[in-house]
DNA sequence: ATTTGATTACGAAACAATTCGTAGAAGGAA
DNA sequence: TTCCTTCTACGAATTGTTTCGTAATCAAAT
């Protein structure tokens, strides 16, 4: 039995995760037009990252044909728990309720999603 | 007029803030003693590190005697606000309700801070 | 005055993340 | 086949972070 991968990738390989994680299946070109759009990065730079990935374990790569394919191997969810988790411990000393009023308290969320939240925390509660 | 120091710490820098916010103003003894309890590391590195981070503009410093003095030049709740809104972005797609969910489905909050968060949520909808 | 212990300053090593140039292989078009 | 385009592989440069050894300075104690 091999240690499942661990979920620490770096910033660069998140946005790269992020995009397989929404797209499922992709090819290198295909992830870096994506990733063009909001980054100024060159072709073999994405190559090179998404092969690094593959090494740690991030993603799996069908290599049958000439033109990679890469998928996602770490869970979204638990990647997510993860780098959550951290940020609680890291940059609010542990308190989960002082990060979710930092993160509400500016707007970032809308009216519809506050609400959504309310009725997460009701079913919280009746557990 | 000088730009604000960005608040871009990193992860070892983000760990001296939490003390430097908790305590106020502080030594590099004092800062490296409550350091050593949860990490390994020698003293010339806390040292090493505090004077970057007065390099970078992020702690201010009195060396007026001997030992000098540090304290946080940055604001804490800008910081967190920024850590948070790039994680609700680069992880969780700019969806804040998605990672407030995953940090609450986890067991990290009390049912008094759920409580107290859905407190505050009612005051946001109110206005 | 000398020694001792604590402090800062400095530089370099070790490591990690990012970027990209170049070469070579593969495949399709002419 | 030859040419052209696209792709992968590889290695190296660059940059940023973390770590710590060593030397110099200072002050207090002897």
């Amino acid at each position: 039995m091999t240690a499942a991968p661990s979920p620490r990738p770096t910033e660069s390989e998140l946005e790269i995760l992020q995009i397989l994680w929404d797209k499922g299946n992709c090819t290198v070109r295909e992830v870096h037009e994506i990733l063009e759009k909001s980054k100024d990065a060159g072709y073999t730079t994405t190559l090179k990252l998404m092969q690094i990935m593959h090494e740690k374990g991030l993603v799996a790569r069908d290599t049958s044909s000439k033109t990679h394919i890469y998928r996602a191997l770490v869970n979204q969810e638990k990647t997510q728990q993860h780098l959550v988790n951290k940020m609680i411990d890291n940059v609010f000393n542990g308190s989960a309720a002082r990060m979710v009023m930092q993160a509400l308290g500016n707007h970032k969320a809308s009216k519809d999603e506050i609400d959504s939240i309310k009725k997460y925390l009701d079913e919280l509660s009746n557990q």
